[in-house]
DNA sequence: CCTCTTTATGCGTTTACACGCATCGACAGA
DNA sequence: TCTGTCGATGCGTGTAAACGCATAAAGAGG
C-alpha cells in the first residue's frame, strides 16, 4: 500500500511524467532530457531523483553522464504501470511534442543510448537554452 | 498531461488509496469510510475533499450524510485507471483487512447503499473509536 | 594541474499537504 | 425550536515538494 503511494508520489508530477514519457523510448542521459523539458539544470535533476526514489527509474554511470531508464519490471505492479502509463501518454499533446523535440534532437547529435557524438549538438543547444 | 498528474496526485497517499479501494465496492458515506481508516473526521472528509477536486470521487446528499462514490468512466483514462486499481489494490494486505472490516460494519448496520439501518451499529462504534 | 561538460546539492522562497482540535453549518426528528 | 448526527472548514503545526541560483563534485581530456 505505501508502496503504491510512493509509484504515484513519483507519478503526480506534470515534468515526472513527461520524463517518464521519454524515458519510454529508451536509455537518456540528464542534459537530453533537461533540454526537451525546458527547465533549469537542478530542477531536471531533482525530479529524476524523485523518480529514482520512488522506485520507478534505474540510473547509470558512464563518464561524466548519467543514463536514466525505466526499472525493468521486477515488480509486475510497475510493469501494468507502465503499460498504463504508455498508453495514456502517447495520446497526449504534450507527450507528443515532447517525443519530435527529442528525435530531432537525436538527429542533431544528442546523447542518447550511449551511441553519442560528443558534443557536438548539445553544446549548442545548450547554450541556446540559456539564451545567448 | 496536467489532468493524469491530477489523477495521480489523487492517488498519492496511502489513506486515499484505502478510500478509492472500499469505493470499488460501491457507495459509501463519510462516516463509515472515516470508521474504516481509523482516522479523524476532518482526515477523512479532506481527502475526500482531494479525491473530488482530483476528479476521481463524486458525491451526492441524503439527509445529513453525504454519500460518495468513484467517477463513472466518462474518461476512458480514469476507467482504465480504475481497473490498475482494483487488479492491485485486490492484492493488498491493508486493503483485504479493510475490505473484511467493512463488511463487518455492513453487517452491523452501517450506512452503506442507501438501505442502512440508522443509528444503531453506527453511533455506538463512534463512542468506541473516541476511546469512551 | 587546469578546464570543460555534466550532474548533484545547499540555500531561500513559495506553495501544498497531512493531521487533529474545535467549531460551524446542514439536516432529520421529536 | 431544540437536540443529535454528519460533514465541512478555520486554525496551528509540521513536513514535503517545486523552482531557480549558485556552487560543489565527478569525470574526460588536454
Amino acid at each position: 500500500m505505501q508502496k503504491m503511494a510512493s509509484y504515484f508520489k513519483g507519478l503526480a508530477d506534470g515534468n515526472r511524467l513527461r520524463i517518464l514519457n521519454l524515458l519510454f523510448h529508451g536509455e537518456l542521459c540528464g542534459c537530453d532530457i533537461q533540454y526537451v523539458l525546458n527547465v533549469s539544470q537542478s530542477t531536471a535533476s531533482r525530479h529524476l531523483s524523485y523518480l529514482k526514489n520512488a522506485g520507478l527509474v534505474l540510473d547509470r554511470r558512464a563518464g561524466y553522464r548519467v543514463y536514466y531508464r525505466l526499472v525493468q519490471s521486477g515488480d509486475p505492479e510497475i510493469a501494468q504501470l507502465f503499460e498504463y502509463l504508455v498508453m495514456t501518454l502517447s495520446k497526449d499533446k504534450v507527450s507528443k511534442a515532447d517525443m519530435r523535440k527529442l528525435r530531432e534532437a537525436i538527429k542533431d547529435g544528442a546523447c542518447t543510448v550511449s551511441e553519442w557524438k560528443p558534443l557536438s549538438g548539445l553544446a549548442a543547444r545548450n547554450l541556446q537554452t540559456k539564451g545567448v
